[in-house]
This record gives C-alpha cells, structure tokens and sequence, in this order.
DNA sequence: TTAATAGTGTCTCTTAGACACTATTAT
DNA sequence: ATAATAGTGTCTAAGAGACACTATTAA
C-alpha cells in the first residue's frame, strides 16, 4: 500500500515537508528497426554529471501526471511522435547513489516505433530533432553503442533488449515497430532484427501464418524492384497481444 | 535517464525544495502456501483513509534505502522473517489520486515466502505477529480475501498473483515455498495450490525429474502415515532459476 | 485386510526445426 | 537470360497431455 498503520506512517494531517523525499523520474528505452538493424533512442547530456555522455531520454514526473503520461511526454519531447508508440513499463532503478547528486528512482520505460522510413503519414515519424531542447538526440544501433553511457543507463537498455526479445516469442509485440501493411519478408526481417540471428523463412511463415488471429492477408501487394510482388499484410489487432 | 538536458531540468546546484515531490512507498505482496490454499498477507489498517480496510504492507522508502531492502524492512516488520525470502519487483503504481491524500508512487514487490508449517527453525516461521506495530496482520486464502482492499490494492494482488502463475512454469519459484527438503508430492500440491488446478501426477513427476539441473534425490525419505514413505528431494539451487 | 499415499510407462498429437526448389518480376 | 526476392512441403525429433495399475506402509 502507501502507508500501512505504523504510527511514523500515519499520513493524516500530513505535512509534505516533514519528510525528505526522493526525486522520481521516468526514463524511456526507444527502440525501432532501421536499415534492418535495432536502434535505441539517446540524448546527449549538456550539464554534468555525465556532461557530453550519451543518456536515455528521460525526465521528472510531475505532480498530477501518470507514469507513462510522463514517459509519453518525454519521448515525444526528443522525436515529436506521440501516435504509434508503444510504450510499456519496465521496471524502476532505486539504487541510492545511481545518481550522484540527489537520490532517483527512475521508472524506466520501453518504447517501440515503426521505423522512420516506413512511409508513414509525417515524413519524420521517428525521427529524432532536438524537440522543446537543444539536445543532440540520434538514434544509435545497439550493436554500436557509444562507449559509455551516463548514470546506469546501460543497464536499463540492456533489460530492455532482453525484454524485447523475449516478448517477441510469446507476443505480437512486433505490431508496434512495423507499419499498417506490410510484406512477410518484412516482418521476418524486423524478427532477424531484433533476435540478431537469421531464421528460416519457410518455418517463420508457416508459424506466423498459422498462429491465430494474428494476421490477416490484404488485397494488396508490395513491388518493389526486379523480382516478384510480395503480398501484404496486416496485424489483426493493432494493439500487441498475447499468443497462446 | 534521472534529467534529460532540458534547461529546467538541470540538476547541478539543485535546491530540494524548488520542485514538488511526489511520496515514494513499497508495498508487497507476499505469498505462502499453508493448507493446500494459497494465502496473501494483509494488514488492516487503523487510521483513514480505508480505516478498518485490509490493504498490503508497505510503508516510506527512506532516503538511503535500496527499493527491494525497503520491501524487505516492511515484510519483516509484520512478518518477522527476513531469511529465506525470496523478493522481486513487480510494477510501479503512480496514478495520481490513487491515495486520496497526496501523490503516491508506490514500487510493488512480490514476496515468497515458505509455508509457515514446514518445520523450520524457529517455529513462527512465515507467522505473521503484529511487527512492530500494533496492526492486524494475518494471511488471507487469496480465493477468501476480505470484501475491498484499500487503495488499489486488489490490482496489485491481481498482477502479483499472475505473475507468480506465470513464472511457476518457466522457472523454479516454487524452491521459495518450499521448505529445504519435500516428496514430489509436496511439490506437486504447491503447483495444484498456485495454479488452481489438479495436475497429472504422472506427467508432473515426469517433466520435474526430466529438467536439467532441477531437482536431487536426498538420501533420506519422509514416513508420514499409514502409507509408503516419499523419497525426499531438494532443489539444485537454492534461487529460482529459469528452466529451459 | 484395509486405507492411504508413493511410484511407474505408453501412446498420441502437436510443435520446432532442418532442409531446396519453383514463381514472378524488371532490366 | 539474369538477378533478385516471393512463395511453398516434408520429415524428424522432442515435448505435452491422456490414461490405470502396482508398491509400501500403519493400523
């Protein structure tokens, strides 16, 4: 709960400056598929600690504002993208000392994108510039990340790669990182992406294709250069669910 | 990250009282299994709001406290174990209102704990006692629970006790309910107790001893009543592990 | 001998994964 | 014709789940 009963706890009457408190930030894992390669979302810092490292987005929750409004917020503070996103928590850093100014608890969150080249209505959609700061934002492969990371942000996106690729096997978390329609070749692809490993094209279709309300074929098809048109499809539900 | 390089949120000088702060708790959810049912601790609370309610323990994160030895330090204080506990982050809950007084985020925790009538050392092992507070403390069959729980503390238990299912078949969580040494029986009835169902005694037995790096014979066998003695096993780990 | 729990094997079905060729298009 | 990608089926091995009887003990 919030308090239990411990007399110290007793929040009736409560003065909001009788006890020290710590700061709360959300901080955001932004990931999406491009160049058939995974990119995570960094910033870079301006003031130390850290100053010129590479961080997460992130930023303080505001009084009246929920979590993952607040990790909306921010992340659209750093790619102007509020639709699409797929955001979900992660978990939250407390470690006393994580931050070597004041005591954090961070509640970070993952975030997948449909990649910015995959002709989305809005030219940039996903693309990093600066938002409301002058902050250099860039989209990073992750498996070239810059040395060093700020605070224990490495960490945080390393739990966010391993959750991503688990959900991966048990979800259509996939939904949220390709456009509306899209070609066969081009969901495995973001798999391969992700996974980092290849996998074999005729067992992914077959699995895809018959796993339950998870795909439906349009009437249309992708050309695209000098080979054969491929048949696109849609997810069924927009949203990610779970597959039995 | 703890700021991004927003000019306001930079943190080099910070004053602690220029920003508002919301509250930061713990609460947890802790599991035993006693009498083939699977029971959740509560506490009820004394003062308003929800007076009289039953709601999970938790209470203040201090300022130099990491967040799972804060949930740490609550569960004891109304359980009085701090061994054999085995204790994982679950979710953060932070919308505004959801604790009428003032904002409060709380990091919810899981706790495990063996069946309290396992014969370990020191008999009130897992007997909840009041801590050290004068509150009601007891453990409630999570298919009995109490009319409402304070908060929202009902959704809490709810993602608490899905997860717990979850895992319970891709990992060995169950070493946590267990005591040191048990018959596959035993093992069996904590599974059939958490996931609310009757397993196949065959096929159970089967796929436990089949796992790599599960289980060990022990030397010794438990004779009960008047009926064949059960070989007695214990984990390969002491930690749940993931199974393959 | 009875009541109570421990312990054991087979068959079927589904799923995962290895593996190679034909189809269609633009140039 | 060639280069490039789309699209397709079979076999095997492993795992999940249905299913019923014998073994050992205390009373």
């Amino acid at each position: 709960m919030d308090t239990n009963t411990v007399l110290g706890d007793d929040l009736t009457g409560y003065d909001p400056a009788a006890f020290e408190r710590p700061s709360v930030t959300v901080d955001v894992v932004a990931f999406t598929a491009k160049n058939d390669r995974l990119h995570v979302l960094l910033v870079r810092r301006g003031v130390a600690p850290f100053a010129g490292a590479w961080a997460l987005p992130g930023g303080f929750v505001k009084m009246d504002e929920d979590l993952d409004d607040a990790a909306r917020r921010e992340l659209s503070e750093e790619t102007g993208l509020t639709a699409n996103v797929h955001l979900e928590q992660l978990y939250t850093f407390g470690k006393p000392g994580r931050d070597p100014r004041t005591r954090v608890i961070s509640v970070a969150h993952m975030a997948l994108l449909p990649a910015p080249d995959s002709g989305l209505p809005g030219a940039l959609a996903g693309e990093p510039h600066g938002g409301t700061d002058a902050a250099e934002a860039a989209w990073w492969p992750v498996d070239t990340l810059p040395p060093a990371l700020a605070f224990d942000h490495a960490a945080i996106l390393a739990l966010a790669l391993s959750r991503l690729r688990a959900k991966l096997g048990y979800t259509s978390v996939a939904v949220a990182l390709l456009p509306p329609e899209f070609t066969l070749s081009e969901l495995q692809r973001t798999y391969e992406t992700i996974l980092a490993r290849p996998l074999d094209k005729r067992n992914f279709r077959k699995k895809m294709l018959a796993a339950e309300g998870l795909l439906e074929a349009t009437p249309r098809q992708k050309r695209d250069g000098a080979h054969r048109p491929a048949q696109l499809f849609r997810f069924t539900n927009r949203e990610p669910v779970f597959l039995g």
